[in-house]
This record gives C-alpha cells, sequence and structure tokens, in this order.
DNA sequence: TAGTCTGGGCTTTTT
DNA sequence: GCCCAGACTA
C-alpha cells in the first residue's frame, strides 16, 4: 500500500475514511492537497471508483491542472483509470461546462458567451443610463454589486428586497439587467452559479441525472464557499452523499465576494454524522513562524483554536524593518533579496513580495527596474484586461455568438471605420423596428446595401456598416470549421488590426506583442473548438497566470497568495490603513477578515519572513505620516529581529540608493575586455550603437558608445545589458 | 467623426 | 497620482 506510506495518522485517516460526509479541517502547511489527491486515488484503487464518477472542485484553474497532474501519477493508470475522466476544475468552469450542454434546458443557447466585469460594467451603464438616471448619481459598479450579493444569496430580481431608493433602483436594474444578458446569450460570473442551482432545484429529472453522474464529491478550500456554491453541493449530493470536504475557516479570506466560513458550520449541522478530522502538523515552516502566525490568529475573535506544530526547528527570527517611504520600502525589498542571492541564501525565484492592494505593485516594480532585475508578476488582468486582448477576444466571442451585443459595439468601430454615435443609434433602432438582430442587421447591410433597410443611414456610414457585415457574414461562415489561431489571423488580417496598433510608438509594438501572446494562448486550443478557447479566457484569474518562467522573485497580492509557498516571504505595507485596510475599520467583521489575510500571507513562508512597513505614505497623491499595522503588536517580540521605532529620515534612510545589479549575483571582476571599438552592440534603451572607446576601471569595464538614436553615452559593463551585434575580424583595424 | 483636453472621481481583495 | 468619461475643437 505504498499510496499510504508516507502520511501522518491524520492525513491516513482522512485519505481512507469510508465514503460519507467528511470535513477535513487543515492547517496551513499540513499536507491538504496531499490529502485530496491521495484521497481520490484511493477511492480509484480501492474502493472501486472510476474517475468519471468524481467531481473535484478547486478554487482556481492551476490549482486543478495541478491536483489533475498529482492524481494522474498517482494512479499512473490509463483508459478508465487515467485522470482524464475526472471532472475537476472551479465551480466556475465546471458549471459552465454542464450549462453548455444543459443550455436548452435554462432557456440559454449553448454558445452562450460569459461576461467579465468589464463586460457587466458595460451593459449596466446602458442599464442605469436607460432607466433614466445619471451614473454619476447612480453608479453602476454599487449596482451591480448589489445584484451580485443577491446572485450570490441566490434571490431573483423579483424578490430583490427594495427597502431604500437605492435599493429600488437596484431592483429595476436587476430586472433589466437580466432581460439584456439573455438577449445577448449572455452569463456573468454569479448566473454560472446561480442557472446551474436553478436547474438542479426545479427540475428533479436534472438532478437526478447528475446526482448519480457524480456519486462522489469533493471540494476543495470549503472555507470560501458561498451561498450559492454551497447549494450546488447540497443539490448534487444524494441522501447519503459521499462528500468530502477540505477547508480552514482561519483561512477564509473572500467574504467580500460573499463566502460564509459558516458554510463550515452549516455542513456539520447538516450532516451531523459527518466524520471530522484535523490536520494540525506543518510541514511547511519553522516553528518560528509557526509562532508568529498563532500570535497573529489566536487575536481573531469567535474562533476554534488550533495548534500549529512542526518538528522542522524553530529557524531564524521574524525580521522587521521600518522604511521611510514607499520607494524606501520597495528598494529594502530589492536590495535584500540581491543581498540574500549573492551571500547564497536564497535563490531569486524562492521569494515573494506580497502586499494588500494591487496599487502597491507599482512602486515594488519600479524599484525592479531601476535595479535592472527581473520579476514575475501575479495578476491576469495584467494581460487580459488590455484593450488591445480584450478587442480581439470581442471580435471571437462575436463570431461565436452574434447576438452578443457588448462586444459587438466594442468592435464596431475598432479600428475606426467612420461610425460614430449617430451611425451606431440609427443601426440599433433599425434594428429594432425591423425585428433583428443588430448583427442580423449588418450582415443583411452587407449582402445587399441598397436593402430597405438602409434608409436612413448616412451614405458614408452606410459603406462602413455593409463591409463590416461582410467581414461578420464571410467569418461565421467558416468559423466552425477552422482552428482558432486560422480564425484569430483572419480577423487580424481582415481588420487591419496590426496596422491600427502600430502608431510607431513602443506601446504600439508592445500591444502587437499581447495579441501575439493571445494567438500563442489559442494556439493551444487549435484541437479543441472556439466555445473551449472563450470560456477559458473568460474564466482565468489571477493565480492561473504565475509562471516561474524566469529565476525572479514573485509579486502578488495576499489575496493571490492563498495555496501557495515560498521559502522566504516578504510582506510590504504593514501600516494602519492599509493591512489592516481602512475600509474595515468600522466592521469587525472585516476587521477579523483583514487578520485572516495577514496570516495567510506569514504561513506561506517555509524560512524567512521579512515584515516592512514605511514611515510616511503617499495617498491619492499626498504624503501622509502612517502607523505601523497592530498585527505587528501581536507578534511576541522574541520572535522578531529589527529596527523598529526609529525615527528616520530621507537621508538617514539606507535604501534610497539606486543601485543597479542588473543580475542577481554580482559578476566577478572582469580581467579584460571584453568590447573593443568599432564593435556594433545594441542596448535595451538606447538601441543600436558602435564602441568608441573601452577601459578597465574600479572591477569594471566602462565602454563610450555611439548611439544612433541616443548619441554618446558612457556605460558600465557589468550594469548596461549590452548586445554584441557584430564583432569585428582581427584584420580589420 | 476623431483626436485632444479637462475635470471629476477614485482606490481592496477576484471567480 | 492616475484613469476615465464626456466635452470640446479641428
Amino acid at each position: 500500500m505504498d499510496l499510504l506510506s508516507g502520511l501522518n495518522d491524520a492525513q491516513r485517516e482522512a485519505v481512507t475514511a469510508p465514503p460519507g460526509p467528511v470535513m477535513v479541517m487543515a492547517g496551513p502547511g499540513s499536507g491538504k492537497t496531499r490529502v485530496l489527491t491521495h484521497r481520490i486515488a484511493y477511492m480509484v484503487q480501492h474502493l472501486g471508483a472510476r474517475p468519471r464518477d468524481l467531481l473535484a472542485v478547486t478554487f482556481t484553474n492551476k490549482a486543478a491542472r495541478e491536483m489533475r497532474q498529482r492524481v494522474d501519477s498517482l494512479l499512473g493508470g490509463s483508459g478508465a483509470r487515467s485522470a482524464d475522466s475526472l471532472t475537476l476544475g472551479t465551480f466556475h468552469a465546471i458549471s459552465a461546462r454542464i450549462l453548455r450542454r444543459e443550455a436548452e434546458a435554462v432557456g440559454m443557447r449553448r454558445d452562450f458567451v460569459i461576461y467579465d466585469d468589464d463586460d457587466q460594467m458595460t451593459l449596466m451603464r446602458q442599464v442605469v443610463k436607460e432607466l433614466g438616471f445619471d451614473p454619476k448619481q447612480v453608479q453602476p459598479a454599487r449596482v451591480l454589486a448589489g445584484i451580485s450579493r443577491a446572485k450570490g444569496e441566490l434571490i431573483d430580481p423579483q424578490d430583490y428586497p427594495a427597502s431604500s431608493y437605492f435599493e429600488e433602483i437596484t431592483r429595476r436594474a436587476y430586472l433589466r439587467y437580466q432581460d439584456l444578458l439573455r438577449v445577448n446569450n449572455a452569463f456573468d460570473f454569479d448566473d454560472l452559479l446561480f442557472a446551474l442551482v436553478r436547474l438542479l432545484r426545479d427540475q428533479p429529472e436534472a438532478r437526478l441525472r447528475y446526482q448519480s453522474r457524480y456519486a462522489h464529491l469533493l471540494v476543495d478550500e470549503f472555507q470560501d464557499t458561498n451561498t450559492s456554491q454551497y447549494a450546488l453541493l447540497r443539490l448534487l449530493a444524494t441522501e447519503s452523499p459521499d462528500l468530502f470536504v477540505v477547508g480552514d475557516a482561519d483561512q477564509s479570506i473572500y467574504r467580500w465576494r460573499g463566502a460564509d466560513y459558516r458554510n463550515v458550520r452549516r455542513f456539520l449541522d447538516d450532516y451531523p454524522q459527518a466524520r471530522l478530522i484535523l490536520l494540525e502538523q506543518n510541514y511547511r515552516s519553522t516553528q518560528t513562524i509557526l509562532d508568529a502566525a498563532m500570535a497573529v490568529i489566536d487575536r481573531a475573535p469567535a474562533r476554534q483554536k488550533k495548534r500549529l506544530f512542526t518538528d522542522r526547528g524553530s529557524g531564524i527570527p521574524v525580521r522587521v524593518h521600518e522604511a521611510y517611504d514607499e520607494t524606501d520600502e520597495a528598494h529594502f525589498a530589492v536590495e535584500t533579496i540581491a543581498l540574500l542571492t549573492q551571500r547564497g541564501q536564497a535563490d531569486p525565484r524562492d521569494v515573494a513580495i506580497m502586499y494588500r492592494t494591487n496599487a502597491q505593485s507599482r512602486m515594488i516594480e519600479e524599484a525592479f527596474l531601476q535595479a535592472g532585475l527581473p520579476y514575475n508578476l501575479v495578476g491576469a488582468q495584467r494581460f487580459y484586461g488590455r484593450r488591445e486582448v480584450k478587442d480581439v477576444v470581442a471580435y471571437l466571442r462575436l463570431i461565436h455568438n452574434p447576438s452578443d451585443q457588448v462586444s459587438l459595439l466594442r468592435v464596431l468601430n475598432t479600428p475606426p471605420r467612420g461610425l460614430g454615435a449617430k451611425a451606431i443609434e440609427t443601426l440599433l433602432q433599425t434594428a429594432e423596428r425591423a425585428g433583428l438582430s443588430t448583427a442580423g442587421l449588418l450582415i443583411e447591410l452587407g449582402r445587399n446595401a441598397s436593402s430597405p433597410l438602409s434608409e436612413g443611414f448616412a451614405a458614408r456610414a452606410l459603406g462602413a456598416l455593409s463591409a463590416f457585415g461582410r467581414m461578420l457574414d464571410a467569418w461565421l461562415g467558416r468559423a466552425e470549421s477552422l482552428p482558432v489561431t486560422t480564425l484569430l489571423d483572419e480577423v487580424l488580417a481582415h481588420t487591419r488590426y496590426q496596422n491600427y496598433l502600430d502608431d510607431g510608438t513602443e506601446e504600439g509594438a508592445e500591444r502587437w506583442e499581447n495579441v501575439l501572446e493571445l494567438r500563442n494562448v489559442a494556439a493551444d486550443f487549435d484541437d479543441m473548438d472556439l466555445a473551449s478557447f472563450l470560456e477559458n479566457v473568460a474564466l482565468v484569474s489571477d493565480q492561473d497566470t504565475l509562471t516561474d518562467a524566469q529565476n525572479a522573485p514573485t509579486l502578488l497580492t495576499l489575496h493571490a497568495a492563498k495555496g501557495l509557498e515560498f521559502p522566504v516571504v516578504m510582506i510590504l505595507g504593514l501600516d494602519e490603513g492599509l493591512l489592516p485596510h481602512q475600509r474595515s475599520f468600522d466592521d469587525p467583521e472585516e476587521m477579523a477578515e483583514e487578520r485572516r489575510l495577514f496570516y495567510v500571507g506569514i504561513t506561506r513562508a517555509k524560512d524567512q519572513l521579512f515584515l516592512v512597513r514605511a514611515l510616511r505614505r503617499r495617498q491619492s497623491g499626498t504624503a501622509m505620516a502612517s502607523e505601523p499595522s497592530r498585527f505587528l503588536q501581536d507578534i511576541p517580540s522574541d520572535l522578531v529581529n529589527g529596527e523598529f521605532g526609529f525615527q528616520r529620515t530621507r537621508e538617514q534612510s539606507s535604501y534610497q540608493r539606486q543601485t543597479r545589479w542588473d543580475s542577481w549575483s554580482a559578476p566577478p571582476a572582469p580581467k579584460e575586455a571584453v568590447f573593443r571599438s568599432g564593435m556594433r552592440v545594441r542596448h535595451p534603451a538606447f538601441g543600436e550603437g558602435m564602441v568608441i572607446e573601452s577601459r578597465l576601471e574600479h572591477d569594471d569595464e566602462v565602454v563610450t558608445i555611439a548611439f544612433q538614436g541616443a548619441g554618446f553615452k558612457r556605460l558600465s559593463v557589468s550594469l548596461a545589458r549590452l548586445e554584441i551585434l557584430e564583432d569585428l575580424p582581427d584584420d580589420s583595424a
């Protein structure tokens, strides 16, 4: 039974528990993923379950991928025994897949699209205006927040409680918004769950079908489920369910998204016979780090005390540092990492820098750029939120689902085709009067520009519209038969999209790079269909973008850090107002969540933990003195080694210097010059140039270069990333 | 109609 | 300090 060897008693108990409701309460680093994967393998190998009978839910797509790989290697099987047939994914991804099959049953077409925040905003802005409100008075984001909360609680628009004026507006907006989603054949994130709950709740036949389809249910990060997700589980579970959930109430950090750690309590009430298993031994962190973590979390009100222990030894103290301001803070982080690396105490990729808000990453990125050092940034928004990426995706979504008016309006005049507000308004009105969809009307105009429907359009607009219609018509005819990349290439070619982006600036070139990157992603879907590609694009999360492609530190928010571990963790911004965040000050529940967030951050660290704050911090432009985070006081001083409480001035601060390192370990001093006059070289910023002179100075080689665009520069070879383009033969002089 | 300007708003975390 | 939307101008 080598599947069970290497597991401790509690882990083994969880893995081998007889089918039935089981709740595993797993502290950080206690081998929770290990338990889940082994549980799956155990069921297949020893309890006669087929992988296809299992439904396993994870919190991110990345976690799902990793889990599938690990199960795969545990099973080592093929065919019916392989992990391929396992249903494994996030609640949203699994729901989307099922809804694709059941689209008709929930009143949608199977080519539906999934709207992200941006799309939702576009639609809601339209709704607010339609209802006669000023988007400045009635903020679409606030209305959407209310609707999202309602959907998470499974409240229909008709039942939306309207006890205030704003709620009454929200109720009306909710009704109209749902109509529009339906017309556009689109789901938003919350709808994916709600629609499936409705299906299973209202259609007993479907419920029975899926209950028997998925005989065994497993859920990771259970503490972060919300009402609709829990309802989904209850609906999928039979009278005597095999329901295995793993979670840690102390790591519940998504309350704001409707997650309710009280689902843990609810589970135990709903399944009083449930077996409860505690995993307390930690295999990740030193005892010092665990003690600091427990000191922080023990102050949380109303919580079940847990003990965390390790046999890893106490390790080195937590280091606390107080910087002058946020720039200083960022430089401290970068230089500390460079020093650790040079001393051989850590590899750059071993280090994570964590922070409360995404806005903080900017400073840190700049510090890295100034030092000439690479970093990995976790954040899907960075890529999928980009305008050019969204444009291209919108074209594909429109082709997939011509009813999708949000996408249609996005691309109709992108690149500019001379279509303004007037033409678009006429288009929408004509379509409505003729009882056609907007896309339908465009295609009609494309086929027959002198159609009776063309009256009312300015001649120039009509030309542009019918050209667009023909283009769309052609794509629609071929979409199904083409691989995604081919279709994408056609879209780019027909719209002359590169031409549009390429304005000669560096930014334009970068935007085009992003489009090509999207094409790379699409290439992975060439043997699948457009729907799979679009679904994947819609459901990626920040954490899914984490790559360790380059050997560099990782920058990420504390939320994105959940489920990860790093040998060295630096948490920045430990100031009142940031962590805990200002918005949590007047709500004890939210304050408790900030505390748990800090706890999650601390417990990511295996060996070394740095806690950093700044004396002054800029908030919306103006610098203000800031107070140390209240959480810092909770950490016993005997665990800490640091320089706290110094009142430092900018001059005294040692991390203002803007050293360029350029590589993580300092290169050995050069003994002889590498560059010779006459050599052609390229510099990342200055472009191409020719070496005029080179000589050795202070353990470094200093070259003078005449750049074609930037003139003469004196550069230090160890700092400037110079690339030799052309060496001269020896006899050329 | 398209590009530029300006004023106002805002800043938590994300499937 | 930054970004966006709407206003304004070419």
